[in-house]
RNA sequence: GGUCUGUUGGUGAAGUGGCUUAACACACCACCCUCUCAAGGUGGCAUACACGGGUCCGAAUCCCGUACAGAUCACCA
C-alpha cells in the first residue's frame, strides 16, 4: 500500500502536521504548575460528576499557580444543544470557577485556540494525515450492519467484542479498492490502526489510584466520523491535550477502560500522554441498589438544582470538596479563615470507590456556614437569589430592608447562632408571616386546629407588654402577669397539680406565638414581638380574638 | 462473557503491618438546658474491617481464592 497516495486522497488539502505544531508552542511553566481543563459537551444541564472534575482541576490549576481552561468538546452535532454552552457559563459564573483561557461567543482568551473542537477541524486532519502517511490510519467502509453481523458472530464465538486483528478487515484494503469506493461515494470512517498486543500488559500510572495492570489496546478505534469530518473523543482528547499543553486530565473513572487506547493513540504521534486523575463517580441509593447518579431520575444530578434551591455558591463547594478529599472537613475545621484554595489537595487521598452525594451533609454544611453570616451579607444574598427564583419575594425584602435585615439578625450576633437555614428559599418559610402581604392573603389562623383559651391575652397586651422591656425584663413581667391567669412558671407545680393551671409559661407564649406567626414554632418571641411593633399587634390580636373568642 | 475497580457501624469515611480495646463527621435515639422551634451539652447506636485460606512474632492493612457490587466493551462524551 502507497500510504502517500492514501493520504493525498483523503486529505487533498490538509496542513501538514509542523504547520500545525508551529501555533502551539509548548507552555512556559515552572516546575509543578499544572494546566488543566474543563472540557464539557455541550449536550445537556451540567452534571455535578462533571463539576466535581472541574472543581478538582480548577483547585489542581490555581494551587499551583497553572492555567485552568475551557474546551467546548462538540463533536457530536446530533446530540448539541444550543443554550448547553450558556448553562455551562452560568454554572462556572455561579461558583466563580472562572477559566484563564476560554472561547464563548465572540470571546477568545488565551493563545492555544480555538477552543471549540468544532473549529478544529484543520488541526485534526493535519494529524489524521499524518497517521494514514505513517501507516497507522485508514478508511473503513463497513456498514452498521456489518458491524452488528461481526458483533454477533463474536458474541457467539465467546470472544472479545471489537473491530481488531483480524476483524478489521478493512485494513487489507488495497489502494485500488478505497479508491474506487470513494469514487461511489460510499462512506467511511477513520480508524486507527493499532499495533497492540491484548495479551501484553503495561503498567499505568493513575494519581488516584497508583499502578494499574492494563492489557494493551488492540482495538482498532474509529478516529474520525463518517457523517461529519471531526474526529471522536479519543482522538480529539489525544490532540488538543497534546496541542495545548494539558498536564493533568481529570475525569470521571467510567474512562479507565479506554486509557490503554489513550496511551497508545498518544504513542502514535509521538507524544507524552498527560497525567490522569480518574475522579470517583458520583453515586446514589436507589432502593436496595446502588447508581451512577443519572441526568433523567435525579434532579440532584443537575447543578441548577441547587441553585434554584438556594444552596448558597459556597455550601456546594464545601460539600464536594469533602467528596473529593474527606480530609478536608477536619482541615477546614483547624483553618475556619482559609479558602478551598489552600487546601493541601492529594489526588492520591481520593475515594476510589463511588462516592455518595449526601443532600444531609450538604444541608448541615450549609446551616454551618448561614451560621457564621452576618445579617446583612444574608441579605445580600437573598437579595440576589430571589431576584431570578422569587421575585414577588424580592420585591418585598426590596421595600423592606433594616426591617429584613432585623429579622434576619434575630439570635444570630450570639455564641451559638440559630441554625435553621440551610438554603436561601428556607427564609420565606421561616419568617413569611412577619410580612403583612403575606400574613393577611387569606384567613392567616386557617390551619390552626388547636382551641386556645382566650383568658388574658387581650389584657397582656394592653396592660403590660412593654415594648422598650429589655429581654430579660420582657419574660419576667410576662411570668408576673401570666401567673394572674392561672399559669405558672414552674414545670414541677404544674405537672403535679394539672387542673389548677391553664398549663405554664410555655403554653401562654404558645398562645402569643401562634396569634403572631400562626405557627407553635418560631424564633425567640421577645424580639418577633419588638419588631413587629405596637400597631401591628394590636391588628393581629383583633382577629385572633375574633376567631377563638 | 472479557477487562478494570471496589467491599470498614444507619450514612460518608480515617486507617499504607505493631501508636487501633478501629478516629472523625452526618443521621437517628435518650436525657439535660429551655417561652416553642433551631441550636448547645452529655450519653447511646449493644459482636463496623464481605467470606475462606495463606505470609508474618504480629494483618483492616501484604498474597491467593470465593462472593457481591460498580464501571466499561458506540461513528456519545
Amino acid at each position: 500500500m502507497d500510504y502517500k497516495k492514501l493520504a493525498d486522497l483523503l486529505f487533498p488539502n490538509a496542513l501538514t502536521r509542523e504547520e500545525v505544531e508551529a501555533r502551539y508552542p509548548k507552555r512556559n511553566l515552572k516546575e509543578n504548575e499544572a494546566v488543566t481543563r474543563f472540557a464539557p459537551s455541550p449536550t445537556g444541564f451540567v452534571h455535578i460528576g462533571n463539576f466535581m472534575s472541574c472543581l478538582i482541576d480548577y483547585v489542581l490549576a490555581k494551587t499551583t499557580n497553572g492555567i485552568f481552561y475551557l474546551r467546548n468538546e462538540d463533536t457530536d452535532k446530533a446530540r448539541e444543544i444550543e443554550t448547553a454552552m450558556e448553562k455551562i457559563m452560568e454554572v462556572l459564573k455561579h461558583y466563580q470557577i472562572l477559566p484563564d483561557e476560554y472561547q464563548y461567543k465572540e470571546e477568545l482568551h488565551g493563545n492555544y485556540g480555538p477552543y471549540i473542537q468544532s473549529e478544529r477541524e484543520e488541526i485534526y486532519h493535519a494529524f489524521i494525515k499524518d497517521l494514514i502517511l505513517k501507516g497507522r490510519a485508514y478508511p473503513c467502509f463497513c456498514t452498521k450492519e456489518e458491524l452488528n453481523e461481526m458483533r454477533e458472530v463474536q458474541e457467539i464465538n465467546k470472544e472479545r467484542i471489537g473491530y481488531f486483528g483480524s476483524y478489521a478487515k478493512c485494513r487489507e484494503l488495497s489502494y485500488e479498492e478505497v479508491e474506487e469506493k470513494i469514487k461511489a461515494g460510499i462512506p467511511y470512517v477513520i480508524r486507527f490502526k493499532s499495533m497492540g498486543n491484548y495479551n501484553k500488559r503495561f503498567i499505568f500510572h493513575d494519581l488516584v489510584r497508583g499502578d494499574m495492570e492494563l492489557p494493551e489496546n488492540d482495538q482498532d478505534a474509529v478516529i474520525m466520523k463518517s457523517d461529519n469530518p471531526l474526529p471522536t473523543y479519543h482522538f480529539a482528547h489525544v490532540v488538543d491535550d497534546y496541542l495545548m499543553g494539558t498536564t493533568h486530565v481529570v475525569r470521571g473513572e467510567e474512562w479507565l477502560s479506554s486509557v490503554p487506547l489513550h496511551i497508545e493513540l498518544f504513542a502514535s504521534i509521538g507524544a507524552t500522554p498527560p497525567k490522569y486523575i480518574h475522579n470517583p463517580l458520583i453515586i446514589k441509593k436507589d432502593g436496595e441498589n446502588v447508581r451512577k447518579i443519572s441526568k433523567r431520575k435525579d434532579p440532584e444530578a443537575s447543578m441548577s438544582y441547587y441553585e434554584e434551591l438556594g444552596y448558597p455558591a459556597y455550601s456546594v463547594i464545601e460539600a464536594l470538596m469533602t467528596l473529593i478529599n474527606s480530609n478536608y472537613e477536619e482541615w477546614h475545621t483547624e483553618n475556619p479563615e482559609k479558602s478551598f484554595l489552600e487546601f493541601p489537595f492529594s489526588p492520591s487521598k481520593m475515594a476510589t470507590s463511588g462516592a455518595f452525594f449526601d443532600l444531609e451533609k450538604l444541608n448541615n454544611i450549609s446551616k454551618e456556614y448561614f451560621a457564621k453570616l452576618s445579617a446583612e451579607e444574608i441579605y445580600e444574598g437573598l437579595f440576589t437569589y430571589t431576584e431570578k427564583y422569587d421575585p414577588e419575594f424580592h420585591e418585598i425584602i426590596k421595600k423592606y430592608k433594616e426591617y429584613t435585615i432585623s429579622l434576619l439578625n434575630i439570635e444570630r450576633n450570639t455564641e451559638k447562632p440559630r441554625k435553621d437555614i440551610a438554603v436561601y428559599s428556607d427564609i420565606k418559610k421561616l419568617f413569611w408571616y412577619m410580612y403583612d402581604e403575606y400574613f393577611y392573603q387569606d384567613n392567616p389562623y386557617k390551619d390552626v386546629e388547636e382551641k386556645y383559651p382566650m383568658d388574658g391575652i387581650k389584657e397582656y397586651f394592653e396592660e403590660c407588654y412593654n415594648l422598650e422591656d429589655t429581654e430579660e425584663d420582657w419574660f419576667n413581667h410576662l411570668k408576673e402577669f401570666a401567673s394572674k391567669y392561672k399559669y405558672t412558671a414552674s414545670r414541677k407545680e404544674y405537672k403535679e397539680n394539672p387542673e389548677a393551671y391553664l398549663g405554664t409559661i410555655a403554653k401562654f407564649c404558645e398562645i402569643i406565638r401562634v396569634m403572631i406567626t400562626t405557627s407553635n414554632m418560631s424564633p425567640n418571641l421577645y424580639d418577633l414581638l419588638k419588631l413587629l411593633g405596637k400597631e401591628r399587634i394590636k391588628k393581629r390580636l383583633e382577629i385572633f380574638i375574633k376567631i377563638f373568642q
